[in-house]
DNA sequence: TTGTAAGCGTTATCAT
DNA sequence: ATGATAACGCTTACAA
């Protein structure tokens, strides 16, 4: 059962190929009656363009990808899922490459990609340096970038992040006033911006207060939830103990809880606890969780829709969106023991 | 910067454009020394065949889709995972759709997937018997079809599932061995498999102990975590209420926690607990989660695999796989109260 | 074994 | 406004 041809189209109608085509695309006027002709035999066949053809003629393709670090992370899944709805209202398919933080594998899916043709490339880089470098040789061929979640050096790109600075300043603000002042922070490595930037607001949390920063309460991780176990534990152990602990990441706090259970610590009684982003089981943990929110669909639909304007030629100077965060108050902060 | 043709490395090299398709192909034999000038020329090019061409050309792509029901599911999550490892050896891409489980939503991509003239699909159906017609004509179009955590009604197409029976029976064996005699389940909706298997295998593990079924001890759910907090509740206030509770799948385990909590139970002293799927925060929840874990990855890479084979040609008979789960214990499960 | 040439189904450039 | 027709870059009969 072969699917029609234009031409077959055409035949029906009695017109030419030339304005079958016309009428689909609607590029020129048409006139009215063979308009309707066209279309009526359309619908009669079934007639659906052939989209490998129309993407060699015009050397593109309707496809969207994205570049994610760590799939499993639900933090991404939920950009990707933001970028999906995007793409798909405007007809284009999204294509998920998923890295493993591995700078070969990621280089290798950029490398594809190029031969792909696809529109464009939402890219979360692995190294913001040297991902940069491929990514401008990208830029060359005429693919639209879309930097999220990450910087890229140098590179004229759109970029849309979540306000990691303000989310975590007022985080730790919140915490200050509730009595505490000594608060542990579980940081990623600094070679990301929202971990780089998570950490600058922490601090800036504690001198909005007129607190000092003591780099004993900071365990750089990461951001595994391995790593983020061992560092816990060891700030857990000092003694002058933190009376609270901001987690930069869910996978973070995957590890500490493990820890502070391994210590048999109560929270929120011993120790209070705040999470940057909103896992679907904070609620349902005991205590629930409060959190520090990203609105991660959001980030994911603005970069697709970012990604289309681009495609469709716009020309502004790049810029980079901040998306708000939201803080959750739910039953892992209490007053500081004694 | 064009990129350079296959037309343009014939010229270079002094031969036919038939003869450098055919080398990069390795269809058929080429006398040695043109090989290695061909060769020559494409590196010294950078040629890279236009994909763009080559499909339209063959009327394929190196495409797989996957349709799942939820992509925020970690399930579906590390499935995809597990098809795009073996994707991406093979040289093929994945193209993920997410459905919502809206039976419209599956409708619309398995049209749109038609048309992207993708080599195959995975599906895990919304509806096993309405998807099932429109998987019909999928395959009558020859593409390679492969069904992932659901059943196809009468559609000849190879599955690939989770021990799902097994797996409970022998979790449920678990907790009556543990001393309970009144153990709750919060099941899917009997549509899917899984839960339909789930369920069998529940009634079986009471069975093998000479234990009666017992329908007040049973709540259907939507697999949704709202549902499940809600039956959660209903099951718990009874006045007989169950030692331990069978918590059907990941999202379940969600929505029942919270209502334990808000009951003020304590696990596992008040309440024992086994969920269905291993998630990450498991290990990490207060307590330890004890759980029947699926091998996530691996069904989406035998998907894979099965699909690569099926694509390839074979032609052997459609077949069902059933993947082996395993209990993980850790320590939610206790000896009844009193 | 190698080359010639005919498409694959579109879009876009010409005339008309 | 419409119709011929030439590409797009590749694969594959068929001929040599």
């Amino acid at each position: 059962m072969k699917s029609p041809t234009m031409k077959e189209v055409a035949q029906h109608a009695g017109v030419s190929v030339a304005t079958v085509s016309r009428v689909l695309n609607g590029s020129t006027a048409v006139d009215g009656e063979l308009h309707q002709r066209v279309m009526s035999v359309v619908e009669e066949l079934r007639y659906r363009p052939n989209r490998l053809a129309r993407n060699l003629r015009t050397n593109s393709t309707k496809t969207i990808a994205i570049v994610v670090p760590d799939i499993e992370n639900p933090f991404f899944v939920s950009v990707v899922r933001g970028l999906e709805d995007a793409a798909f209202r405007a007809g284009y398919t999204v294509l998920v490459c998923n890295t493993d933080d591995d700078l070969e594998r990621e280089s290798s899916y950029l490398q594809v990609l190029g031969d792909e043709f696809v529109a464009g490339i939402v890219v979360c880089a692995t190294d913001e340096r040297y991902s940069a470098s491929q990514v401008r040789k990208i830029l060359e061929k005429g693919v639209a970038v879309v930097s999220l979640d990450r910087r890229l050096e140098d590179v004229p790109v759109d970029g849309v992040l979540s306000d990691n600075f303000g989310g975590t300043r007022n985080a730790v603000s919140y915490l200050v006033e509730q009595g505490h002042r000594r608060i542990g922070l579980i940081a990623g490595p600094a070679k990301y911006a929202p971990a780089r930037e998570r950490r600058a607001g922490y601090e800036q949390g504690l001198a909005d207060h007129g607190l000092a920063v003591d780099p004993d309460l900071i365990k750089v991780t990461n951001f595994k939830s391995s790593e983020a176990e061992t560092a816990t534990k060891e700030l857990l152990d000092s003694v002058r103990r933190p009376t609270a602990l901001f987690l930069s990441s869910g996978n973070v706090a995957i590890g500490s809880l493990r820890a502070i259970h391994h210590l048999g610590l109560d929270i929120p009684s011993d120790l209070s606890l705040i999470v940057f982003d909103d896992l679907d089981w904070a609620p349902a943990y005991n205590p629930p969780l409060t959190v520090v929110a990203q609105n991660t669909r959001q980030l994911g639909g603005l970069a697709g829709d970012l990604m289309l304007r681009r495609i469709r030629g716009s020309s502004e100077p790049p810029h980079e969106r901040h998306l708000p965060t939201q803080l959750i108050v739910r039953g892992s902060v209490g007053l500081p023991p004694q």
